[in-house]
DNA sequence: TAGATTGTTAATCGATTAACAATC
DNA sequence: TAGATTGTTAATCGATTAACAATC
């Protein structure tokens, strides 16, 4: 029988991470690059999270879910919390990734300098469109989508960028997933329907306007 | 004095709507119109919310904050319900956008066609290159960085969307206030610091990414 | 030592869910 | 009428903030 130690402080069954907080863990990191370029070796909670418009006990708690980084009196060291960061993100390590539809976004996507900047690195495309295959776009081959599973078991593939129109999104979704893929960041205007256990992550570009035109409407609150 | 008065559901001062139910705004918004595409007239809390993973009580109380919409025995009339979610979010008037930087990411955006979807309408792009000024890119005229305040204003742009890259994003972001912009939705993967009154929406692929890279290294507790 | 700042517990705040009378 | 479903209040749950002893 596995017995839980209490002392662990990990996002397991016990202590599960709110979403919000692996949010905020990716904007710490992002920021504490920054600092360092800036050629500060410590941060304060107090200073970081004034950054991020965060309070200071935000920024402490958040990162008391996975273990002591800080120094009492000191602050945090920048080198070593991004290290411990890009450890419990994941992003330590080397992520293989697929983009699927290579129609304007994904083309961009392809040449999107900002992935590698976290260890990921675009290994292959797709479309259905057979005019496609075999063209090479900024270094990167377009395989028809009837090879998903062999390219995605050669090259360890494990997560998928959607870029197809929203009528095609859930078909291309549920064959990543039969491909094996774990995660998934949709780019198509469309709800997904996946297993649990894929996790997926939508970003929906009219919706993030939309946002900004409702803000913009209702800003006499904030005037 | 200005009374308030207590019947007005709306977001003012009294009642501010929680971000939270803005973003599921948006997605009820967009369910809504794709069950109304398959035919369907009418849909109960109960069903909205099973296809977007809410709960019944959510979706009911989310629309409440902003008046009564539905029908008790019947449910919510779609076409209605998506009318007055658009009036609510403010789009169901015309949102001439701007974006800045016309790299991969500038280049697929202006060819995206989902924008429009909601009344979100690509009228000027900018970039400081000059070798850029003048050209046609899917019909948008890309104009210099220097003439944004008169292009703003003349084609009555409150919206920008920032694709240049990190090192130039916060500069970028402090010329499209003083040009008069309300609202940005900012693609670079920087922090940006503007005054209150203008409301910035980050989108960072690399951190949508490391969302899924957290999600699939500690799956274990999904399993 | 005095000053700064952490990690953590308790208090507060806000958001989600359950329950149900009112309505069609 | 019986069945379905709303809008809303109260109860629950979870997340944020305040406070402070421990530490450097």
């Amino acid at each position: 029988m596995t017995q839980s130690n209490s002392n662990e402080p990990r996002g397991g069954p016990e202590n599960p991470v709110p979403q919000a907080v692996v949010s905020r863990l990716s904007l710490y990191s992002r920021e504490l690059q920054q600092i360092q370029q800036e050629g500060k070796e410590t941060i304060s909670s107090t200073q970081l999270g004034s950054l991020l418009g965060f309070t200071d006990a935000q920024v402490r708690k958040d990162l008391a879910y996975f273990g002591q980084f800080g120094y009492p009196g000191i602050g945090y060291r920048c080198a070593e919390l991004i290290e411990a960061i890009q450890q419990i993100l994941g992003t330590d390590q080397d992520w293989p990734i697929a983009i699927i539809g290579v129609g304007n976004l994904g083309r961009a996507l392809l040449g999107y300098r900002g992935f590698s900047r976290q260890g990921f690195r675009v290994v292959a495309a797709f479309d259905a469109d057979k005019s496609q295959t075999g063209v090479q776009i900024d270094g990167i081959t377009v395989y028809h989508i009837d090879d998903l599973t062999d390219v995605t078991r050669r090259e360890g593939i494990r997560l998928g960028v959607i870029a197809v129109p929203g009528s095609a999104a859930q078909e291309v979704a549920v064959r990543l997933v039969e491909a094996g893929m774990v995660g998934v960041l949709n780019f198509a205007p469309v709800t997904l329907n996946l297993p649990d256990g894929v996790r997926i992550v939508g970003v929906d570009l009219a919706i993030e306007l939309e946002q900004l035109s409702f803000a913009v409407v209702n800003r006499a609150s904030n005037a």
